[in-house]
DNA sequence: TTCTATGCAAACCATTTGCATCCAT
DNA sequence: ATGGATGCAAATGGTTTGCATAGAA
């Protein structure tokens, strides 16, 4: 899916942050809306690395720590979620309040492809309540090859 | 279940390692009978710092990435599984070729419980299929507060 | 003897932090 | 003018690697 967030959704989610920074007493800056900006109108499963590259297109000066600040912040805020994949670096996913996926990976070229499957969700809880666990969270991830890496080396 | 293993087993164990050491022409050294033998006689999902302690308990001289480097040896030849949780360091399991297993983590004291759900594995399957994915390997993560820690804390 | 394994320290890589300065409030 | 935010560089933590030496084969 990897959808684009429309016009009047990426306003939102400015209109989100600016709220919760106000609550919390920080402060509007440019980089935090430049960063924030391009993380919202962006694809999708970005690195630190790639939001940095797009920043700096913006505005060079801006600082490798400023990005993972302005990330972390919108994950706390709920706009931003952190995803660890296999070894690479933290990914983060746009946090459209649409309901909860997992995902599937390519170990060929790295390609991220969403899913939703409301049975595993319940057959987890049913595992959880088996253990007596109370569950907060979780992560499902499947490894494997795509179909267009199947179709270019069989 | 976190299974110790029994004796036999782990005579299976260092033959499986002795066999695969041989083949690849590489050399049996009293460190890696050391630290395979820990690691064997071990509880599972101990880090490398855990299984270092151990392992100095026998010879203080073992130096860190003697245990690391024993530890991919023992992964390469399929008698171990990295784990990687949450953000912990990588911990290593017991291949014992019984059915897969995946893993509940309680977020307060750390244990580590292990489920089997082959309902989730066939659904895992039917999701890989429709994305038209050859699946590899997976990751399946449940994490909350395990019953000890609810009685303990509510 | 030959060539892998070891132990140590240094290198790595992603991430976090300390700090002087900057700047939103 | 305050005190949070920034940019830089240094620190951190887990893991890996280079290298001289030890020790299997």
């Amino acid at each position: 899916m990897q959808k684009v967030a429309a016009a009047n959704e990426v306003n939102g989610m400015h209109d989100h942050l600016a709220e919760y920074i106000r609550k919390k007493g920080l402060r509007q800056t440019n980089q935090r809306k430049l960063v924030s900006d391009v993380f919202f109108r962006g694809k999708g499963h970005l690195s630190i690395d790639d939001l940095l590259a797009m920043v700096r297109k913006k505005d060079p000066s801006v600082g490798y720590a400023t990005v993972y600040r302005t990330l972390k912040l919108l994950s706390e805020c709920g706009l931003a979620y952190e995803r660890q994949f296999r070894d690479g670096p933290t990914r983060y996913e746009l946090a459209h309040d649409e309901s909860h996926h997992d995902h599937l990976i390519c170990v060929q070229c790295g390609r991220i492809e969403e899913f939703e499957e409301d049975r595993i969700e319940k057959l987890q809880e049913g595992v959880a309540e088996r253990h007596g666990f109370k569950l907060s969270s979780h992560r499902h991830e499947l490894y494997g090859v795509c179909a267009s890496c199947q179709r270019a080396r069989g």
